[in-house]
RNA sequence: GGGGGGUUGGCCGAGUGGUUGAAGGCAACGGUCUUGAAAACCGUAGUGGGGCAACCCACCGGGGGUUCGAAUCCCUCACCCCUCGCCA
């Protein structure tokens, strides 16, 4: 969300954000809206005046004077009762209105229309070479007897998943590196469930728009957020913060439900795209300054890259254009990283950067150095989501006989093991 | 699931129908005093909105109602605490 009084100020800009991102919304019809509002609330205020200033003069009036007064109050709660709702569902109309509002792009952002005019900054890492045609994790995950997708289908539908066995162990190992890593790196363990109030999705943005991608819970008022974002970003909702108190840094694990509405046929196989899944989300709430914001940017997405280099896996940064990236975000990441069964770089992180637009959903304020109150600014970046990452991490480190090479980072947390798995492949004699 | 008690300003905490936007305390800010600081004293001070301004309006968990007038009365929802039962 945006002030409005800076849309106000600043209709161009706004309109020239709602046009490259791609935003289905009218700013004529808001800001007609807007006028219409406020004049509204000045006729309501004028009433409101008269009726208080009534209401006082009758403890103090002479009892012959009182039903005059009394009637008179009475008329003018009739005049506002007609008027106070049309104000209320003005108002209402505004704020629908003001939630589709976009940030405005940080200024090197590229316009573009959709995913295909991002713009591949730099490309981290060796691609392997396979001495051996490599196979796809699925193949894999199946001939080590680490998935059973017919039976999962079968409890759990499609778009589901199962592990077993020695992949267990390494999801989990991911999972904890992760978590220590960013701990390490200064942020702290956070783990949260995703079942959520609607209200928090309105809060982190994901709402209105991308209700058909939430899962509801029947009978109750709650939903399953598909990041930990949605319930860290609503923590402290509403509070009014110490300017001491900030940064707030957060590794936070969580499930993640995805309906992924609209995706129908796109990734069936395999562990790419399903409905459950676990992540390590960073999330930050930083002082309202640009500077400071882009700071953390850097970080999170650094702690991201670091991450992925210990896992010792091949990727690419690429920086989303306007179309691509998002109401409320200002700049936004993302790390592709190469899966070799499909030759191409697939999405396993996202960087953003969401400047105060957030917060203003959020109501997160804190005050600054000079007392003054305002809203932080917060940033999220995935730190680690699996199952998706296994698909690049087990196909990368296969090997001829079809085991999988530990990287040394994640031995640790595998009881030393440089190796998981046995063969199940020949290997060619060279 | 049953019963009881709560939710007031940054924090604590008064306040059961009429100058209460809200006593008091703490914290904060400005000043006096001091070589400096502390203490003490004086003063300022909630959030959002409208207006050039004087000033006005809204907000005492959310929503609705009663009333000329509601933080105060009623209904409803959410959350918190205690307690009994159940349970991973």
């Amino acid at each position: 969300m945006l002030d409005l009084k800076f849309i106000r100020e600043n209709p161009e800009a706004v309109r020239r954000a709602i046009q490259v991102k791609g935003v289905a919304l009218d700013l004529d019809e808001l800001l007609q809206l807007d006028r219409e509002v406020v004049a509204l609330r000045q006729r309501v205020e004028a009433l409101q005046t008269e009726r208080n200033a009534n209401a006082k003069l009758v403890p103090r009036a002479a009892p012959d004077e009182r039903p005059a007064l009394i009637q008179k109050g009475k008329d003018l709660g009739k005049e506002l009762g007609a008027l106070e709702p049309e104000l209320r569902a003005a108002e209402e109309r505004l704020r629908g209105l003001l939630l589709r509002v976009p940030n405005l792009p940080h200024p090197s952002v590229p316009v573009g229309q959709d995913d295909s005019e991002n713009v591949e900054l730099r490309r981290e890492g060796q691609l392997p070479q396979f001495a051996f045609a490599p196979l796809d994790h699925v193949e894999l995950l199946e001939r080590q007897g680490w998935s059973d997708p017919e039976r999962v289908a079968r409890v759990s539908g499609s778009r589901s998943y199962l592990l077993r066995g020695d992949a267990v162990l390494l999801e989990m190992a991911v999972l904890m590196f992760a978590m220590d890593f960013l701990r390490g790196r200064g942020l702290e363990p956070l783990s949260t469930t995703a079942l959520v109030r609607p209200e928090t999705l309105v809060g982190s943005g994901h709402f209105p728009g991308g209700e058909d991608q939430v899962y509801k819970v029947e009978g109750d008022d709650l939903m399953l957020a598909g990041t930990a974002e949605v319930p860290i970003n609503s923590l402290y909702a509403g509070e009014q913060l110490s300017h001491e108190q900030l940064p707030l840094a957060f590794a936070g694990l969580s499930a993640a439900f995805r309906s992924e509405a609209g995706s129908a046929g796109r990734d069936v196989r395999g562990l790419i795209r399903v409905h459950e899944f676990r992540k390590v989300e960073q999330y930050v709430l930083c002082e309202a300054s640009e500077e400071e914001g882009l700071k953390w940017f850097d970080r999170l997405l650094d702690n991201a890259e670091a991450l992925l280099r210990a896992l010792e896996l091949p990727y690419r940064v690429v920086q989303n254009c306007t179309g691509d990236m998002g109401a409320g975000k200002v700049l936004m990441y993302d790390l592709e990283t190469w899966v070799p069964s499909e030759e191409k770089y697939r999405e396993t992180h996202s960087c953003s950067y969401l400047g105060d637009w957030q917060a203003r959903r959020t109501g997160l304020r804190y005050r600054d150095e000079h007392g003054k109150l305002v809203y932080a600014h917060t940033l999220n970046n995935t730190g680690i989501a699996t199952p998706r990452i296994l698909v690049p991490l087990l196909e990368n480190h296969q090997q001829a006989d079809g085991t999988i090479r530990v990287p040394a980072a994640l031995r640790p947390y595998l009881g030393g093991r440089e190796v998981l798995g046995v063969p199940v492949r020949e290997v060619a004699a060279v």
